[in-house]
RNA sequence: CGGGGCGUAGCGCAGCCUGGUAGCGCGGCGGUUUUGGGAACCGUAGGUCGUAGGUUCGAAUCCUAUCGCCCCGACCA
């Protein structure tokens, strides 16, 4: 993409109903417009962050055996009236009227459409297990939106709803989506740890929220600092293998994690002193293993292999995709900008030319643009007719985790300069080389795709 | 939903107390000189002062109502 041609309209300062540094940062570097309270734009450079981060989400979905669908944002009200749960969300649930008279809301999770859909055509155990999510967005009318897209009222989120024939095997979807949940956010450049949490109107015996560790978030954490060393990294997991999945799972949930819902003072003290951690954290995440709940009232049976019909166990999985942008910003950035982890950066390299204009600075980033883009790389070229100050500062603030800078006192010794945006360090090296090792440190993000 | 604050140009703000020609900075547009970390100068466009009533010869300013937004708390992906 080229700059000139694009839309990203930077600010200078600040508006000020922004707070926390997340939200400021997404509104200077253009990425988002209030429109109401907790309801926002997504303009180019924000909508394709959010994209990318979709886009992990599927894959690691896909990944782990689950089938992605769509449901529509306006349901009947008369599948709420089923589950019981029409009176029982309040007052944040938006309700809606239709021409006819007919009770409809704006969706704020799909427990029940999802499990109408699975009683229409699921009538036997061997059909199951079965895993269906999807990515949709959801309306749930705070009282009191607020920190930008990280706690906004309509919100996109991945939710997914496992069907299984027993608790066992519901048990394994559960643990199957927490390796899931782990290597996504591990993905995305994020160190995100399972904590044991409170069901919540959703309901159940056996949930865990992911939690991003950041001096802003909502929640009060407290943790065994060995939570923090663990990483999924390369490890193939079988999905399909219940003892390796759980092995991961029990690795992970085995040091202390809990946020102030279930923290136990006296497990928390059990642990030596230099381990105790107490921080805040950001919820991106969240697993539920429900059982009956809801395929009892509503009908959702199966026939199992003694032929009985049984109502069938379920669960369901979220994953706040429109909140995790704010998680990242709030994990990643310095007092010049944002810092986008290689997963989810909207552009792979920015190329700065610093004399527009200058025959052979202007061939040479052409030269990059081409290079960058036959890789298979989304470079961002800026091309305006800038100064140099205010084309670093448009950079640094839109967060691009590596830049190409391009000048004529560097091209007469045949150099250009690879600059990383987290560590500020710079490279001199060739056209060609740099086109290679931003190539090369892209290799592993396009591989796990 | 309780408490507090704010609505004036695209953004950040002053003006309001003490009523009398609506301002400043950034940004935009045109130009000149500049050009390796948000340049300088000149010129120029842009506002029914959130909305509706009221008081007054006259309201951004005073009064009333209303809408919107932000912050703290209680609640939530």
């Amino acid at each position: 993409m080229r700059l000139s041609r694009y839309f990203l309209p930077v600010l200078k300062e600040t508006p000020s109903e922004a707070q926390i540094v997340s939200h400021r940062y997404m509104l200077r570097a253009g990425m988002i417009k209030q429109q109401a309270a907790g309801i926002y734009s997504w303009l180019p450079l924000g909508f394709r962050v959010l994209a990318r981060i979709e886009e992990i989400v599927h894959q690691e979905q896909v990944r782990a055996g689950h089938i992605p669908m769509l449901m529509p944002t306006i349901q009947p009200a008369d599948l709420w009236q089923e589950s019981g749960r029409y009176d029982a969300y309040g007052p944040e649930m938006l309700r809606i009227r239709d021409r006819h008279d007919r009770d409809m809301l704006y969706g704020p999770t799909n427990e029940e459409m999802i499990t109408d859909i699975f009683r229409a055509h699921v009538e036997s155990y061997k059909q199951l297990p079965m895993t269906l999510y999807h990515i949709q967005w959801k309306f749930r009318d705070e009282v009191r939106p607020r920190f930008g897209v990280m706690r906004g009222r309509e919100f996109l989120m991945k939710d997914g709803y496992n069907f299984d024939v027993d608790k066992d095997a519901a048990l394994h979807a559960y643990n199957r989506h927490m390796v899931s949940y782990l290597r996504t956010y591990e993905r995305m450049g994020l160190k995100a740890i399972p904590m044991r949490a409170d069901s919540g109107p959703i309901g159940g015996d056996d949930t865990h929220e992911f939690l991003v560790l950041a001096s802003t978030g909502e929640s009060e954490v407290f943790y065994d600092s060995a939570v923090t060393d663990l990483t999924l990294g390369n490890r193939a997991v079988d999905y399909a293998d219940r003892a390796a999945v759980k092995a991961v799972c029990d690795e992970f949930t085995a040091p202390y994690a809990r946020t102030d819902e279930t923290h136990d003072e006296a497990l928390f003290n059990a642990l030596p002193e230099a381990r105790r951690k107490v921080g805040r954290g950001i919820e991106v995440g969240q697993i539920f293993y429900f059982g009956t709940k809801y395929s009892e009232p509503m009908g959702a049976v199966v026939v199992n292999d003694q032929g009985q019909r049984v109502p069938v166990h379920m669960g369901s999985h979220g994953i706040g995709v429109s909140r995790l942008l704010g998680a990242i910003i709030e994990a990643s950035h310095d007092d010049k900008g944002i810092i986008w982890p290689e997963g989810v950066t909207p552009f792979h390299c920015g190329i700065v030319n610093l004399k527009q204009g200058d025959g052979a600075a202007d061939a040479a980033c052409e030269g990059l643009y081409q290079a960058l883009t036959a890789k298979g790389l989304a470079p961002l070229y800026d091309d305006r007719d800038e100064r140099a100050g205010a084309k670093f500062a448009t950079m640094d603030l839109i967060g691009l985790p590596w830049r190409i800078t391009v000048g004529p006192r560097g091209l007469k010794n045949g150099v250009v300069e690879l600059t990383s945006r987290r560590t500020g360090e710079s490279e001199e090296m060739s056209p060609e080389a740099a086109v290679a090792k931003v190539a090369e440190i892209y290799t592993p993000h396009m591989a796990a795709n």
